[in-house]
DNA sequence: TTGGTCAAGTCGCATC
DNA sequence: GATGCGACTTGACCAA
């Protein structure tokens, strides 16, 4: 399914400077780069709406950049060769993982994005990591997360459907329905995304399931 | 304190 | 073998 999205490599001058771009940032990151990928963030909002502020104004947040001053953990660093182990030192080195913290404007393009289409060609990644000041890895975990999470929301949402059939089959007082449909409401009122189907009818769209 | 959310980690598989 | 994917799990953070 994802392959049937792939795109042939791209020969614009743009898309090869960011491959180039991205090679660079993958010898210097790739998987372990998520390690790296700091937590921006010291305390929640304000610090968000920094980087908000930030990513609208420069060249904000990339991990590598600004966040590596948090974690010096690498695993060479973390063996002290022979020498008594130093408790202090390795609780420092075993520190906390961090979790990077999108911005809302991240978040908003990577919506929009995904709105569009669920699945990114690589240079179509490198374009929307370099836009956001992500790394590729990043917006890569980004779409799985995000495909993922729809997918679950689609099969909770598949099973209340049938749950509450059954249970009108079954009890069917005012009471229920009522109650059944405030649940389902506020359910639908605090899912900010619409879970999407394939349709088949149209086909390379996706609607979504509900509403 | 606890439960939900989410980015990242892990594992197995498929494709090239 | 490298890469990307789905399907989870983990760990940090936050709100109730």
């Amino acid at each position: 399914m994802a392959s049937s999205n792939r795109q042939p490599t791209s020969f614009f001058i743009e898309d090869i400077l960011c491959m180039r771009q991205e090679k660079a940032d993958e010898t210097r990151g790739s998987s372990a780069d998520s390690q790296r990928t700091a937590r921006c963030r010291g305390d929640g909002a304000e610090n968000r709406d920094a980087l908000l502020i930030h990513a609208l104004t420069s060249r904000p947040a990339s991990p590598d950049e600004s966040c590596t001053a948090e974690r010096t953990d690498s695993p060479t660093e973390a063996t002290t060769d022979g020498d008594e182990p130093n408790h202090t030192q390795h609780l420092a080195q075993k520190q906390k993982r961090s979790r990077a913290a999108f911005t809302h404007l991240q978040v908003l393009e990577l919506e929009k994005k995904f709105s569009r289409q669920r699945y990114l060609s690589a240079p179509e990644r490198a374009h929307l990591a370099a836009a956001l000041h992500l790394t590729e890895t990043q917006v890569k975990i980004w779409f799985q997360n995000r495909r993922y999470k729809t997918k679950r929301r689609q099969q909770l949402d598949c099973y209340r459907k049938s749950e509450g059939r059954f249970a009108v089959a079954a009890a069917s007082t005012v009471e229920e329905n009522l109650l059944r449909a405030s649940v389902l409401s506020t359910v639908y009122t605090c899912y900010p995304y619409r879970p999407c189907v394939y349709d088949p009818h149209r086909l390379g769209t996706w609607r979504p399931t509900v509403w």
